[in-house]
RNA sequence: GCCGAUGUGGCUCAGCUGGUAGAGCAGCUCACUCGUAAUGAGCAGGUCGUCGGUUCGAGUCCGACCAUCGGCUCCA
């Protein structure tokens, strides 16, 4: 046996004698590294440990700390889990089971319907499966000796994965009687799984698509040590407290009602978020030379017709009947705002024309969709419609895009962007559709900002640019959008005269800032956890009287916060001071102010500011001042 | 829409194998007049999601529907 030259990623190396495995070099570079190694990296592609590297390859242990580490563990207990549910049940078909964010799943193709209870038994069997350390193993087969083996084991979702596969060999793992198809890496055995549980059920159609049968999705979660697995599990009860429907309802806001399903009702602690959120908005829409309009909810057939709503987006519009006539309410904006354009005649010299919209939408979302704030059907855009010459392309988009960044900006939001390409039910040309999705694209570059591209997700009319923003379980969502669209201005005429005299076709750019208004509502209390920067929250103040003989004062002070547009509350309530802060620290409230004999003696102000547990005792005008300049300038904090 | 789970006073929850509902918090009343996270006592509040069935009798069993929750699909 020779001996063979090995690179570390330190850039030193080392001599092996031929056939050395990861494990045996991460055992030779520290005890220590041998223990949390779960993988290896062997010239850029992951391994298993049991890997030998060739002479001169450089190599890199994959540790169970870092994400590709903690992936590979995942993806091993997910293995571990479909035996775990195959030794327990007949007949079950393996669909696909990867690592996923924060965990991973196992679709499974079986009569039985798991339950919660099956859950715990198949942890209990996962348990025998880690104590008996089975020495997980690969093995690589010839594609057609992969297919029959996979037909033969009646595995019929994973013989479609293998028809469909390019290369000639295939590999395998297997552990003890369990064999999967499986690219890898994978643990050396069972019995390296340390912290896994198992969390829910869902269905789950096969390959993501609803014409295929509904699979019994396990969710579970692994992790490299027990109290990795125990901060994960806490962190999902904080996040739960972060809810927006639980905060909805604690502070007041919002509520939902069977009555209607999916109508959010907005309380006037909500409307008052509401507000704050439209005055801010319609002072930067001014400031950036748009103008506001306003359109009828419901339109006749002819409108949608021309649109390509009737035929494109029936599923999802509320029809009605006026005078026996075909009417829709509104699941856009944009026929209305087309009509406005389309009322007189434009010179070149007026475009771009930036017409805003806060318009009522509605939208027929099927059942099991609807979330809270985040998914309803019917929502308020903040929508805008800019009819602008081609040559105005690019700056109109990137003056959009710098208006979302910095709306984003003043909430603290971070966010990311898709570029949605042509759906399969578009309307408009292929040379459209290009020219649009490029002019999209070169905006981003030219902004260099990262995207990720969406197959197929645009607008039926264009493609867009989409804006997402995280909830408190990780969940994305869908806010701000721009959308160019050269298809509407062509089915509705649109035309403007240029300087040759002659009509020339404008352009129409889509966008939405906040998105739905509510939606953006929900993911602001999520963001802030109802804890509102002073300038959003719907109580901005209370004030306190520490007895009966200081409410004089405390009503002036509130009398007096009140008249410069604070929203402050007296709290005279006949109870204990203690009683009356702890609740308006439950109502997150910013600013408490308690006054007693001392405060009324020199004008002050005891101040609590949410978040801090001492009191600042200030002079009643220098805290007028404070909360003023917090206000007029949208401080994020407290 | 599909898969699974859940549905008892404003909120959180109890109610065993069927015998016509219970607690805490919140609310209201009274007393206490109080200095930075819950003062005490009393009162009031529920067609047990809806509809139908089984039964002498249903919150408890069965069915359908509705809503909600977690996913899938879809989307702002």
């Amino acid at each position: 046996m020779g001996q063979i030259r090995i690179l570390l990623k330190d850039g030193s190396s080392r001599n092996y004698e031929q056939g050395v495995t990861l494990e045996q070099i991460a055992l030779d570079i520290s005890p220590r590294l041998r223990k949390a190694a779960v993988a290896g990296l062997v010239d850029g592609v992951m391994v298993d440990l049991t890997y030998r590297p060739q002479d001169g390859s450089v190599v890199e242990i994959v540790t169970e700390d870092s994400e590709e580490g903690l992936s590979v563990i995942r993806h091993t207990a997910a293995h571990i889990m479909a035996q775990a549910v195959m030794r327990l049940f007949d007949g079950v078909k393996l669909g696909i089971g990867p690592s996923i964010e924060d965990g991973f799943y196992y679709d499974f193709d079986l009569d039985h319907r798991l339950s919660p209870e099956d859950l715990e038994r198949i942890e209990e069997e996962m348990r025998k499966i880690i104590a008996e350390d089975l020495p997980i193993v690969r093995v690589e087969l010839p594609r057609e000796e992969a297919l029959r083996k996979v037909l033969d084991a009646g595995q019929s979702y994973k013989a479609e994965l293998i028809e469909e596969f390019e290369d000639d060999t295939v590999s395998f793992y297997s552990q003890g009687e369990f064999v999967d198809l499986c690219k890898g890496p994978h643990l050396v055995s069972t019995g390296r799984l340390k912290a896994f549980k198992l969390l829910n059920v869902a269905g789950a159609y096969w390959r993501g698509d609803e014409r295929n049968k509904m699979l019994q999705r396990v969710y579970a979660t692994a992790f490299a040590k027990q109290s990795d697995l125990q901060a994960h599990l806490t962190r999902l009860e904080e996040a739960k407290k972060r809810d927006h429907r639980r905060l909805g309802r604690d502070l007041d806001l919002f509520s939902l009602h069977e009555e209607g399903p999916g109508f959010p009702f907005l309380h006037p602690k909500g409307m008052v978020i509401w507000n704050e959120l439209l005055t801010y908005w319609h002072e930067v829409h001014a400031r950036a030379g748009y103008s506001e309009i306003r359109t009828p909810i419901i339109l006749n057939r002819g409108l949608w017709e021309n649109s390509g709503h009737w035929d494109k987006y029936r599923e999802n519009m509320y029809f009605t009947e006026i005078d026996g006539q075909d009417y829709a309410v509104k699941p856009m904006n944009c026929p209305g705002a087309i009509l406005i354009y389309r009322n007189s005649l434009h010179s070149y010299r007026e475009l771009p024309i930036r017409y805003a919209e806060l318009g009522l939408v509605h939208r027929h979302e099927k059942s099991g969709t609807l979330h809270g704030l985040m998914r309803v059907r019917a929502f308020t855009q903040d929508d805008a419609h800019i009819f602008a010459r081609p040559d105005q392309i690019q700056d109109e988009i990137l003056g959009v895009i710098n208006l979302i960044d910095d709306f984003y900006r003043t909430f603290g939001f971070s966010y990311h962007v898709e570029l949605s390409t042509k759906p399969e039910n578009a309307i408009g040309s292929d040379e459209i559709w290009e020219l649009a999705t490029e002019s999209l694209r070169a905006a981003l570059d030219a902004r260099g900002i990262d995207y990720k591209v969406n197959e197929g997700d645009g607008a039926f009319y264009g493609p867009k640019i989409d804006f997402h923003l995280t909830d408190c379980l990780g969940r994305t969502w869908q806010c701000g959008t721009i959308q160019l669209d050269f298809v509407m201005p062509e089915r509705f005429d649109l035309s403007y005269v240029g300087d040759d005299g002659d009509k020339h076709r404008p352009v129409m750019i889509h966008r939405v800032v906040f998105g739905a208004l509510e939606r953006f509502m929900g993911m602001l209390i999520e963001h802030f956890a109802g804890a509102f920067p002073v300038w959003l929250s719907p109580v901005q103040t209370v004030v306190m009287p520490v007895s009966e003989a200081h409410v004089d004062y405390a009503g002036s002070v509130a009398e007096q916060l009140r008249d410069i547009g604070v929203r402050c509350e007296l709290d005279d309530r006949n109870e204990k001071l203690g009683y009356r802060i702890r609740e308006a620290r439950l109502q997150k409230v910013p600013y408490m102010l308690v006054v007693g004999d001392s405060e009324v003696s020199s004008q002050s102000v005891s101040v609590r500011a949410r978040g801090q547990a001492n009191a600042e005792t200030v002079s009643l005008d220098s805290f007028i001042e404070r909360i003023k300049r917090e206000i007029s300038e949208r401080k994020l904090t407290p």
